[in-house]
Order: structure tokens, then sequence, then C-alpha cells
DNA sequence: CTGAAAGCGCTTACAG
DNA sequence: CTGAAAGCGCTTACAG
């Protein structure tokens, strides 16, 4: 019960080796493990460190190490959303992060989180902020150009999350190609839907413009016809969705049989958008989705959609930008299996309650 | 186009300066807007910065200035629940996240965040951890003891989010008291149920003890007959809330009119299991959660819930923090209002087609 | 096994 | 306005 009673002024390694009586090398010793310490050292030590309840300064041990344990995560924040909507179109977004979180956590690392809003033109700058703070960076779709990517790549290993490949940069992404391939059978094959379009994401999104482009040629191989153009350009929003529709109705169009959303997201604005009109999913027009966040299934009607494996592509991106920051391989793009998860809102029947919605009580 | 390929090896700020013809003092000025260097100077050290792409090392910063500009936040993961289960469970978490990055930013800091498995031992290892890499720190609900956080306060300030206030740490929470108040008079009075029944949550959280009481005052105040007891107990999940209502009903047991439950997770547990078996909601039972996140209103019916400011009180600790870590007040715990938001699982009608569920073409 | 000392990359008085 | 130098709190060869 020693009365060290610092008042506040940070405690640093040098209290703690005078309080056990032991240099400061010693200190940091037992405290990473390093060597091997007379047990009474170490006694002395771990006792000192708890009595004053030290915490070693990170920044510090950064600068020497030349390792943060730290990797940063930048994306974009919703512009136009209002804060409640917002909270539905980053579900995607923090699921990837969760993942990213709990990669990390295995290899001593922490997360960094950084948002941009939609407009910030101040994105270089807050990327930069993170990438002096952290080992690697992780960055979300849209967020940097191929030349500000390599430009930054020269100071910091960079991970893309559903972006491009660059030569300065390893993406991780999924496989769009056959999701929608088996989302596109299902409808014209198994549903016979013969009229379908696809609501797009953002038009300079990979992800989206990869899905717009199997999309037309799997419909065109089973010779359905589609509707296409820029009334059909959403957003990746529910307010995106829900405008294409709205705009479509009042010009008096006429809605194919199947709408294929580019995200789950933009559907769940179309169902709504549909609903309020008095057009019924899917007895008049199905709907599906991409992603399987998890409100889809608690949708009415549910919703079919294509289920990436959110965390696990998270997991991904930072075992991969992990091997970079040690300087073993992770050289090359990874590509993730998807899966069509087949719910109400295409036209199939509901879940048997054998089946329950919920992982629950099974 | 100097050919400065420097192949690897840490940029530092002597080779800026060194590009430059500069001393690295007057680098560090005009990186840092400090003095008043002249035009020629700032501009040939940032040509130089561009030309190398140079980003500061932030440890380094930290170091001399004695601030990170990093605010750590730890919460706890769910443990039973699968991955996907999971995601739901952490919307609320995920929220307030948010708001407190959205604060951060307007200071220039940026956003640690960690998690804790929910039996995860080293929860009083990871929250050091994140200690040693932030300037202060955020924790959620059940992560440190009272002692836990006053010994953690004496190396950097803590703000605890629906925790209970400390003498060490600042608590940032929500109107539990109002909230349920204005719920079970909602029920009560105007629906005129007469025999309820509360859900609880997890029985060592502060908020969940602060609803209970008030649930149980509230309704004996208007001579209501309410269910309690072990039976009632849930853990803040939807499987907690599905298996509530199994064990219920396999015992034969009798439902309420009305069941309050803990939280919206809690909530959406007992629709399903409830629907499961027939029951109809509101019709038969009435149900009710707390905290409005998103999937709230698209449940099947509604949900009628508290709202919570979510991203507010994540923006509001922040705010709390950042005062004590420049060292000005912020010493005192703040309660956030509530809102009760009436959907149809109480028993209210729709919402008319004037007042779209979403946020959206109004 | 342990201590003295150098060095990690910045910032900031202090002189000029 | 600008540069030389000290110092931030650690870790880690290098001697002993």
């Amino acid at each position: 019960m020693t009365e060290t009673k610092r008042p506040k002024g940070t405690l640093t390694i040098y209290d703690v080796a005078r309080l056990a009586g032991v240099s400061i090398a010693s200190v940091s010793r037992v405290l990473n493990g390093q060597g091997t310490p007379r047990p009474e050292t170490r006694e002395r030590v771990m006792h000192a460190v708890r009595e004053l309840s030290f915490v070693p300064d990170g920044a510090a041990r950064a600068l020497s190490n030349g390792l943060k344990e730290v990797v940063g995560v930048v994306f974009r924040r919703g512009g136009e959303a209002t804060f409640e909507d917002e909270d539905e179109s980053l579900l995607f977004i923090d699921g990837i992060n969760r993942g990213i979180e709990v990669a990390a956590q295995h290899r001593g690392f922490d997360v960094l989180i950084s948002s941009v809003g939609v407009h910030d033109s101040h994105a270089t700058a807050r990327i930069s902020g993170v990438a002096g703070k952290a080992d690697g960076i992780i960055l979300h779709d849209r967020m940097l150009s191929a030349v500000g990517i390599a430009r930054l790549a020269e100071m910091i290993p960079i991970v893309t999350l559903a972006g491009s490949p660059t030569r300065a940069s390893v993406n991780v992404g999924c496989d769009n190609d056959s999701g929608m391939r088996a989302l596109v059978n299902h409808l014209t094959v198994e549903h016979g839907y013969r009229h379908l379009a696809y609501l797009s994401g953002h038009a300079a999104s990979p992800d989206n413009r990869a899905r717009a482009r199997v999309f037309e040629a799997a419909t065109t191989a089973v010779g359905a016809e589609i509707q296409t153009g820029p009334a059909w350009q959403g957003n990746y929003s529910a307010a995106g969705g829900a405008q294409v529709i709205a705009s479509l109705l009042e010009r008096g169009g006429d809605l194919p049989r199947a709408i294929v959303c580019a995200n789950d997201q933009t559907a769940l604005g179309v169902i709504h958008a549909l609903a309020r009109r008095g057009v019924r999913v899917p007895d008049d027009v199905a709907v599906t989705g991409f992603d399987d966040v998890p409100v889809a299934r608690h949708l009415h009607p549910s919703l079919t959609t294509i289920r990436q494996p959110i965390e696990q592509m998270g997991a991904t991106a930072f075992d991969v930008l992990y091997s970079r920051i040690s300087g073993n391989g992770g050289e090359s793009d990874v590509v993730l299996p998807v899966r069509l998860v087949l719910r109400e809102s295409c036209g199939c029947p509901p879940a048997s309650p054998a089946t329950p919605a919920l992982g629950v009580g099974a």
C-alpha cells in the first residue's frame, strides 16, 4: 500500500522502474515477455505495475517498434440521407467492419475507423490522417481513385474492398458474376419471368458494373426482355430505389415482371414504393436484392437476395493486409463465393415453420 | 520529376526537409500551420511533400504532442449467437459508434474500436491495450466493474454508456424512466390492457434494472396485474426472448395481454415465437420494444417502441470525453430524452400512407 | 539476468 | 522567418 498518489501527470515506465527498484529495461522486458527475467524481478515489476495501474504508452511503443498494431478503415457515410436512413444504408459496411475487427483481434491489432461524407472534399486529407495512425489501410468502395491509391501505397499497404485491383493495392470482393447468374437463372427459368429490369447502384461502383453486365448477358442468353436506361439508375439507397419506381409509375410506364435490385437497400425502397401504390410483391412484380443484410429476412415479403459473406469479407481483407504489413505475400486479389437465398419476394413460397426464420430454438 | 525512388524504408520529415532544402523544423511548421513561413518556404515544402506522398507518422506526433487524437471504444460481442444473429444484436452498438465517430471527426479525432467476447476473460487486458493507444475511452454497458473503472481512470479519462455513474467516470444514458412510464401509460390507459409482463434484459444491466423498476411501479400505480419472476428473464437477444415464450407456452402458462420487452431485439424474438405458434400480435398479445433500431419499423407487425437517440448518445459521449481530455469540465452525467414511437405491435392502427414508413419522397 | 544508452520521428521553445 | 537541439516514452542491441 505505498502512498504513491500521483495526482495526474503521465505515469511512465520510469515510475514503474523506480517503484520496483529495477531499470526501465527490465520493466520493458517483463511487460513484453522478452528474455528470462528472474522470478523475483518479474514479481516486483508486476506488483509495481498493478500498484500504479500502469498502461504503457502506445505511441512510444509504436515509434520504437515501428509497428502501431492498428489498421485503418475508411468508408463513405450516406449524404442526402437523414440520420435514420443512414443507419440502414450502413448495415453492410458495419458488417464488414465487424469482420475486420474480429480478425484484427487475433493478431493483437485494433481498428481505427474513419468515415467520409459523400461530398466531403477532404477525403484525401482524412485518409492521410488515418494512414499516419495505422500500419495499413482498408478502403471501402469508392474512396480513392487508382492514382490516389498508387500515391498512398508508397507510404502504407492498402487493401480495397469491392473495388478494382490496382498494381499498388490488393482487392477483396465477392463473386458478383456467379451470384447474378444464379439469380437470373432462378427468375427466368424456375419462375419463368420473361420481362425484367435491373435497378442499378452507383454508376461508378465496380460491384454495380459487374452485376449490371452479368444481368444483361444472362437475361439476353435466355431470350428474356429487359428494360434499361437512365430511368433505372439508382444509388444503392432505399430512397433511390423508391424514387425510380415513383417516377416510372408517374410516367405511366409499364412495370417489368421482376425487378433485380443492385442491393438490398434499393430493394427495400422498391418494395415500399410498390406497396404504397397497391402493387403486390411478388404477385404483380417480383423484387430481389443483393447482400443479404439482416433486415432482408424480416421484410414483408421477406427478400430473396444474394448473400455475400459480409463478415468474412472483412476478415479476409484484414488477413490479406496483415500479411502485407508483415512483409509476407498477400499479393493477389481474392474473390469470395456468394449464395442465392430464396425467400418470398421472388415468388417462392414462405419458408415452412420447421425452418424458423430466426436461428432460434432450433 | 525528381527521381527520388525510395524503394521502401520509412519516409520521414528529414527526407522532406532535404528535398525542400530547409530544416525539419520548417517542414513541421508548414505542415502544422504554425508560425508564418515565407511563401517560398511553404511552397518548397508542400512541393516536396506531394512529390514524396509524405504522411507524417502519427506515433511520433503523439509522443511529441502528448495527444494521439484517438478515442477508444470498447463493447461486447454477442457470444452464443451465430455470426448472422450477431449482426442484429449489434445494431444498437453500431449506431452509437457511428455517433461517436461523427462527433470525433469534428475535433480531428479518429475512433479506435475493440470488441470483447461475452465470456472473454481477457477483457481487462484488451481494454488496457486500447487505453494505451487512445487519449480517452468510451465503455459500453457491462464492460468493467466500478473498481476496474476507478483503476483505469487513473491512467485515462473514461466515459461510460448506459452504465452507472462512478466517482472516476462520467455516464451518458437515456431517460429510461420517462420512456417506460409513457409506454405503460399508453398500454394501460389508452389500450386498456390490464394484464402485462416485462421480459427483462441482462440482469446486471443498469438500463434493464431501471426499466424493470419503472414498469412495476407504473403498472402497479394504475392497478394493472403483472407477471414477473425468473420465467420472464431474457438477455437482450432475440433468442432469449423467443426462449421465454417457448418455455411459457410449453408449461401451458397464460399469456399476458401485453408483453413489454427490455429491448427491440427481444421483441423481435418474441414476435417470431408467438407467430410460429399461431398467437396473433397485437390482436391476442401486444408486444413492445425499446431502442427503435432500424429493423423495428420493418417488422410485421411494425414495432411499437421507445426511441433512444442512438447516434446522439454516441456523439454526446464523445463530446463529454473530449472536454475531459482537454481538461475542461465535462464532469457531470448526462441523461438524454427518449420518445414513444407508436406503431402496430401495441394495437395501434397502421400508419396512414400519407406518412410513409420510409423517409422517402416526402 | 540486468543496466546504461542510443534511437524511433516528430514538435517546440530557444537563439539567431 | 528559420535552424540546432532537446525531449516525448518506449525497445533493444551491447556490455557487464
